[in-house]
DNA sequence: CTGAAAGCGCTTACAG
DNA sequence: CTGAAAGCGCTTACAG
C-alpha cells in the first residue's frame, strides 16, 4: 500500500514551468511573478508534494538535524537535559536525533558515521571521561558542544551547571543550621561532577571553621542503590553524621531510605541534602531540600551554543556557566 | 577551522581504484578480490573518510531514521515511552529522530514535512483525538505506528496497553480490601484511555454487586495541579469515598497531596491507587499502588512493529495489546 | 573481479 | 522574471 510519492518535477510539469521555478517559489525568493507564484502553490497543495529531505541536504549540505548524546534515558537527570535540548531544536526549527551510549556502541562504531551527512552539529554528555573518546570528537568535521564536562582537558565548546558555588550553598545552609558533622557521599571515582562538589563541600567546612575529616566522605556512584548500601553500612558505624550532604538527587533519595529502615526521621534526627532537583525531588516524603541544577536550561543552552556555532555566527562565549540555586524543602532541619 | 571531508571519490582515486570497487567493499559485496579490499579499507581509514549520510539515502531511499512524536517531555509517561522506543532504535540500528507537538507545531507546518526523505516511519503519541490529524498520517507516504490510541476509528497499526483490565484489578483489589464507596477521576474529557479505565471501574463495581454512582466520578485532566484542587473541593462536599482510584499516577499523587494537606492519612484514612507506574510512584510517601502500564515495552515494541513496516516484513499482528499488572504498594489498605 | 554511465531530487551558478 | 545545465555523493543496473 505505497502511496505515490511527487519530485518536484512532477510539480513543474503539471503547472507549466521549470523546475528551477518551483524551486524558487519553494524557498520563497522574491524574483517569481504572482500569477507564477500561484500557480505553483495551487499544484503543489493539489499534488500533497513535500520536498525530499536528504536531496536538500546533498545540496546544500545542511542537514537540519541537531543530534544529542547521552548515555542513558533511565535517570531523570538525562531526561531532563533531553527536554531542555528538544524545546530549543524544536524554536531554532531543527529536527533532534536522539543517541545513547548504552554499551559503548557508538564509541565503537566510531563517532564519525554519525556526524557525516546525518547531523549538522552533535550535543554530548559524555558517559565518562575517555581521553580517547574526547580526542576523537575534536576530529569531527562538524560542530560540537559538551554537557557538563568536567573530565579531561579539552577546547571543546561546553554548557555546565556550576557544580563549586551550589554545594558551597548547601554545605553552608546546613552549617547555618547548627550542623558540625556534615557527611559527603559522593558520586563515581573521578568525576569530575562529584569532585567539584566536594571541592564546595570541603571549602565551605574549612571557610566556616569546621575541620575536613575524610571519614565522614563516603564513596558512592551517584545511583540509589549504591548511596542505600552504603549508607547503611555508614548507619552500624558510631557517630553517623548529623547531616548528610549527598552529591545527587538519587543518591539522597537512597540516604533517606536507609535512615527511614533503621528508624531514624529526616530531617529530625538526620538532615539530607542532594543536588540537582530532578522533578522527583519534589514529589517524595520529606520533599528535598537539594540545589537545582539547571539541567533543562543546560540542554537549552546547549543546543543553542551548537546552533549559533553550525550557523557560523560565532558566539560571544564558547564555554558557558550556568548557575546553581539552593532550594530549600523539607528534608533539612535544625541540628539535635 | 573547518576540517576538510573525503569523499568516495578521494578513496578511489587514492587507491588507484574506481568509485564503484570502494563502494562494493563499503558494502560488503563479495565480489571484490582480498588484495583490492584491503586496499581500499586502508585507504578510507588513511583518509578517515565515512561516507555521507544524505546521498546514500537520496540513491537508496531508506534514511536509517525512525521517528517518534510525543506531546511532550514533561512526564515521565513519555519519557518512559522514549526511553523504551531508544532501545529499540538502538538494537535495530535506525537513528531515531525525536519531535514533540508542544503547541501544535507539526500540525500546523504540516506532518508530511516530516515524513519526506527525513524518516523511513513515524511511530506517535497522539495529543488529542483529532480526526483531522488523523486522516492526515494516513495519506502519508511512510509507515505509521500509533501508540495508546484509543481515539477516532483507524486502520493504522497501534500498539496499546490494556486500560480496561487493569483498572478492573485496580478496583476489584479496593472492593477485596472492603471498600464500598470508591471514586474515580478521570483524565481529560473525550480521553480514549481514560474512558477504558472508567469502564474497568464501572464493570468491576457492577460484577461485585455494587452501584455506580456518578456523583462518585470527578472529572481531571490527567495533571498532579487540576488532581489537587478537584480532591480539595471534594473533601469540603459530606461522604468522602474511602478509597480513590485516580486514573493516572500523576492524579493519584495530586490526591494524595489533598488528602494529606486536609491533614487525613493514606491509606489510614483514604485508599488510593494510580495508573501507569511511572518510576516516580515507587519513590513517593506513600509509595503509590498502581496499574503497571507497560510504557517502556509500549515504546519498544511499537519502534519494532515499525521496523517491520518498513522493511516490508509484513508483522503477523498490527494491533498490539500489551497486559497490565496491578503493582499493590503501601497507598491501598484495609477499609475502616 | 572491475569500471563507465546514468540517475536519485534537489539547488547553485550562469544565461537570456 | 524564467530556464537548461551541471553537480552534490552515493548506488543501481549494465558491460566487459
Amino acid at each position: 500500500v505505497k502511496k505515490s510519492v511527487s519530485t518536484i518535477a512532477d510539480v513543474a510539469s503539471q503547472a507549466g514551468v521549470s523546475v528551477m521555478t518551483v524551486s524558487r517559489v519553494l524557498n520563497n525568493r522574491p524574483e517569481v511573478a504572482q500569477k507564477t507564484r500561484h500557480l505553483v502553490l495551487e499544484t503543489v497543495a493539489a499534488l500533497g508534494y513535500a520536498p525530499h529531505g536528504a536531496a536538500k541536504t546533498l545540496k546544500s549540505g545542511k542537514t537540519n538535524v541537531l543530534g544529542l548524546v547521552v548515555p542513558d534515558l533511565n535517570s531523570q537527570y538525562f531526561t531532563e537535559i533531553v527536554r531542555g535540548a528538544s524545546q530549543a531544536a524544536n524554536r531554532l526549527g531543527y529536527d533532534l536525533s536522539l543517541y545513547t551510549t548504552a554499551n559503548g556502541q557508538h564509541e565503537v562504531r566510531g563517532i564519525s558515521a554519525l556526524s557525516h551527512g546525518i547531523a549538522d552539529g552533535l550535543a554530548l554528555v559524555l558517559p565518562r571521561s575517555s581521553e580517547t573518546y574526547l580526542r576523537s570528537l575534536e576530529q569531527l568535521p562538524i560542530p560540537i558542544v559538551l554537557l557538563n564536562h568536567l573530565g579531561a582537558q579539552t577546547h571543546l565548546p561546553a554548557v555546565n551547571g556550576d557544580n563549586y558555588l551550589g554545594a558551597r550553598q548547601a554545605v553552608e545552609h546546613l552549617i547555618g543550621l547548627g550542623h558540625r558533622r556534615i557527611g559527603f557521599l559522593s558520586g563515581s571515582l573521578h568525576s569530575g561532577q562529584s569532585n567539584e562538589r566536594l571541592r564546595g563541600y570541603r571549602e565551605a567546612l574549612v571557610t566556616n571553621g569546621l575541620e575536613f575529616n575524610s571519614h565522614l566522605v563516603r564513596q558512592g556512584d551517584w545511583s540509589q542503590t549504591t548511596a542505600f548500601g552504603v549508607t547503611r553500612a555508614w548507619l552500624e558505624e558510631p557517630d553517623f553524621p548529623s547531616a548528610v550532604f549527598a552529591t545527587n538527587d538519587f543518591s539522597a533519595f537512597g540516604v533517606i531510605e536507609a535512615i527511614k529502615e533503621k528508624g531514624w526521621r529526616v530531617p529530625d534526627d538526620v538532615s539530607v541534602i542532594g543536588f540537582d532537583d530532578v522533578p522527583m525531588a519534589m514529589q517524595v516524603f520529606p520533599a528535598l531540600t537539594t540545589v537545582r541544577h539547571p539541567l533543562v536550561k543546560i540542554g537549552y543552552t546547549a543546543l543553542h551554543l551548537l546552533s549559533e556555532l553550525v550557523e557560523q555566527r560565532e558566539p560571544i562565549v564558547r564555554q558557558i556557566l550556568l548557575q546553581s540555586e539552593l532550594i530549600v524543602r523539607d528534608s533539612s532541619g535544625q541540628a539535635r
